[in-house]
DNA sequence: AATGAATGAGCTTTCATTCAT
DNA sequence: TATGAATGAAAGCTCATTCAT
């Protein structure tokens, strides 16, 4: 049910899709799903907050298993890769579904950037990089990978995206190091 | 209407607002605006279309400005920059809308995408940078800054876009060298 | 103006033509229509009653040419005929259009089926044709006559109509006098 | 449900009567209508479709149960006779929908016009009859009874119709004889 | 007098949601 | 508990009609 659900909203947004068309591919009554999910929007905000959620305790995760800011980006950016590679659907249904549903989470729920933000935090705080916004360095780091993806959701980049994964890294790298140079 | 319809959009998404809203909004009947398009989806593709293919026909004139690399780049992020400081709500509708309606174009249409990836070809071609495949290095470059403008328009990152531009394009390029190296 | 609506409501029903599709047609704007007719039910009313009316007078007159039953039936059947081939649009909206605009019609107007049924009335006090309900015959004439140009319509019979003039005539004449032999 | 679409179609053409009107009358929402017909037209398509369908069945039936032209013919206007007195609302529904929707039928389904048709080739063939247009004689036969019905409909005829099956079953024969002395 | 943009009511259709079975 | 028919509130769209120009 809830793979039927994030594979149509993948393809045609939230809005596109009807309850009927979620039960149909999942292959149960359309008020079955009532059962599970009191509404449409509970029903696409909690596949949007535990994909969501579960990718900021991953990134969490990450965090807390080195110390060191590269090997920490490249893991990140590895798990970004992987996830992709194994389910696009369900990259895809965050993608799109963030525009409606982040504004659901609330404020003191960790997100993804926040772990983004809070790694390029410590590498500042241990001196490995130069002092930068922290919130800035995450929007380059989640664009290089995100824009990516995208790409990749719409064909301009073939393959899977785990093979990039160490040049992804490398750019994410450079790109806040060359924000930290701009703050002196 | 066309500024009306563009507002709601940004903030609903084309499926989140009815026609009978656009039309309050502009202040005319719902009848009105069928004279003016055949449809709420020929609406929303002709926004769409003109205003991403605008932008594309903007970053053309750039490229053709001058010749080297990290001007031109310093251009287009500018001139991304601008644009969202000027008119955020279109910013907006154009991140939301291309799940939709990027395959309402047709495609011989030069896009954005088209022009910073012929840039960067004609970068590794003078020799200004190392040889890259050129849709990863469009991704980075537009990774950097839609993901930059993606925290402005959620509250995580303040006041204007334009301040951020030069750094911003040290993160581009850098990104872009980064994932040079790794042809090697 | 009028051709065009004719042809129009002739293939697709008065209710299934806009006032927009027959100014266009027409060549005027919707506006001008609205000059002529104070409504889209007083335009197709008007064609109605125009075209019925007159095919009333003109079968008044065919009988008032002659007196004996045969040639007069023979005529009417002829006219009909001649209606068809020269007009198959007006005759089409004439057999369409009688549903829903024969009401409109006043009490005392005299219709074609008024004369054709005075004309049987004159052969049974002129004693050519044993007694029947008058009525009843003109629906047999009509009958052989209407459904015949209704086939043609419809591409079950082919070429003109008036060729078929004389064994339709027969076949009316016929199928009056045998509904008189059952009246002993 | 059926039962109030047939009524109102039958009083006001299928276009001059909105699925609202139907639902109401039906006792049912307009939602429940779309349960059972993908739409307005396939509502009355398939009414259409199926009291033609089964008309022509009847016919087919009646064609079968004996050789002789006479009764043949006999039978056929008893049975629209009867149909006409047990369901004026459907009778009058077939006369003014066909024009719309005849060509919804496919081309190999056998319709009233084909049966009668095929029982004057059948006499034909027997010598019963003259030879003569099978297509023409069955616009003769079905012209005498549908124009018949058709006076009943607008109270130029009263009373029911079967009482005058005798009459017109002779009417109809003579007309088409006196159609085969033509083909001399 | 003619135009055609604008209106607003009404139409067909969809769909989230409910509820009897 | 699961089903799917029914609901009713919109939604997108059409169109007869009006009216400023």
């Amino acid at each position: 049910m809830e793979r039927a659900a994030i594979e149509l909203f993948a393809a045609s947004g939230v809005d596109g899709v009807s309850i009927g068309e979620v039960a149909a591919r999942a292959g149960v009554s359309q008020g079955a799903l009532y059962r599970h999910y009191r509404s449409k929007e509970e029903l696409a905000g909690n596949l949007f907050s535990t994909a969501y959620l579960r990718m900021a305790a991953e990134l969490g995760a990450i965090r807390g298993r080195g110390r060191d800011f590269r090997p920490r980006v490249g893991a990140m950016v590895e798990h970004f890769c992987a996830l992709y590679d194994r389910d696009p659907a369900l990259f895809r249904f965050m993608l799109i579904a963030q525009h409606n549903l982040l504004p659901r989470l609330r404020p003191d729920q960790r997100t993804p950037v926040d772990e983004v933000a809070e790694m390029v935090e410590d590498a500042v705080r241990a001196g490995e990089i130069l002092p930068v916004n922290s919130l800035a360095a995450a929007a380059a780091i989640l664009g290089v990978i995100l824009q990516t993806a995208v790409f990749h959701i719409y064909g301009r980049l073939a393959g899977a995206l785990a093979p990039r994964a160490v040049s992804l890294t490398r750019a994410a790298i450079a790109a806040v190091e060359a924000l930290g140079q701009g703050e002196a």
